[in-house]
DNA sequence: CCCTTACGCTACGAGTCGTAGCGTAACTCA
DNA sequence: TGAGTTACGCTACGACTCGTAGCGTAAGGG
């Protein structure tokens, strides 16, 4: 498998990749995670079924590739002049992805497997999970520049509260559009947001902080009411 | 399908109900979601495979009423004082549950496909989210009477809170267990609890993240901070 | 030119699905 | 008590998907 052990013989078709990978996502939309077959997708990929099981192991890590592509195609961590304004654009950004008939789907199927397959779960994790969470981690060192969090003594508890914070953004948006079956709208990720950065107590009083009694270190950013 | 239908005849064996919800949890444990038949269920249950289509229609329809009677089991809303213990106790009783491996991992395999399904979206919503959703409710009046959280003025937003607020609890404990594959410790689920409460600025701040140079321990007694 | 690897194609046994058919068991009502 | 009704166990079945093996061919490297 190391690339030294490649160097020789018919290179793979970097074509048939891609075709694969997007005939995967189409058949998701289509058929959905359990009439997803891999004979299937290899007639709309317009390759041999022996060539899928060449390359992937079992259905599941294919569609986690699938999924993975669309994943790292929006993945920006882009300054919006606030933690508040961070954080919302992240959640709408994860919403969008989401709310896609073939990611959220797929992400919920091959999560339930994982339970039972340790090397599904890291796979998982290096393709999507990681490189989510690593946008965590620069948003809350931006706003420790910015002065809106306080700098974290404790390297350990830092990331302890990266962990927590995206499983709390990741947990809560995907919990909307999975079992809610409620959209990512802009003022649900107004609210949630609040949420996040003020707590039950602070968030509920105002009426999504619009009369707000000013919730001490934080100030609202111009984009939001 | 009404009772009245079923007046005559030979009544269902109420025990082949209670043997095969049985084995299907006990199914989904050993063999997890994908590599669970029908087939084997029934003879693990005692029963004719006949049996099992003649009352549910699908796999998805016969493993949400197996999870649902789980949860079933675990609800409830005790008064532990103070807004913050109830949440905490919410925390850890449904990561207790979701913790299980035949509930967390056939929740997510069943939504993923309630996706493509909508009846059976509503069986699980009515089944096991709505009877958890009431807890939040619940749990909210209670504080209000304590002068924990203001009084809501519109029923409308105040819906819209508290869905908002079981999606977070939910979600975040959902992923922390499928997503992240971590426990849901009493540490966890203390910080956890902080951050819902007094938001990302307040939580990271005064928490026993910056307290304690190294809390390995991790036996706190309720109610500290 | 030989070696190596990838590809397309076909065919196959194994396993599951969901249903049909039949005889029997259990319960209700007249 | 007997007739009607429904549930159950059992067997068998066609249809489908799975994952693999075998073969000949295509595409690069030493």
């Amino acid at each position: 498998m190391s690339p030294s052990a490649r160097r020789t013989g018919r290179p793979r078709s970097a074509e048939a990749d891609r075709a694969i990978l997007g005939a995967t996502r189409a058949a998701l939309v289509e058929l959905g995670w359990a009439k997803l077959t891999l004979g299937d997708v290899a007639a709309r990929a317009g390759v041999a079924k022996t060539t899928l099981y060449r390359r992937w192991a079992s259905k599941c890590e294919l569609v986690v590739d699938a999924v993975a592509a669309v994943f790292d195609e929006h993945l920006e961590a882009g300054d919006h002049g606030s933690l508040h304004a961070d954080v919302e654009a992240a959640v709408i950004r994860l919403g969008a992805l989401l709310e896609r008939p073939e990611t959220g789907t797929a992400l919920m199927a091959v999560l339930a497997e994982a339970t039972h397959d340790e090397s599904l779960r890291c796979r998982v994790r290096s393709a999507i999970v990681d490189r989510q969470k690593r946008l965590v981690t620069i948003g809350r060192e931006r706003a420790r520049l910015r002065g809106e969090l306080p700098r974290e003594e404790d390297p350990e508890a830092s990331a302890r509260n990266a962990d927590l914070i995206f499983d709390a953004v990741a947990g809560t948006v995907l919990h909307r559009l999975m079992v809610s079956a409620e959209p990512v709208d802009p003022r649900w990720a107004r609210d949630f947001t609040d949420l996040l950065l003020y707590g039950m107590t602070g968030a509920d009083a105002g009426g999504a902080a619009a009369a707000g009694p000013a919730p001490d270190g934080a100030q609202k950013p111009a984009g939001s009411v």
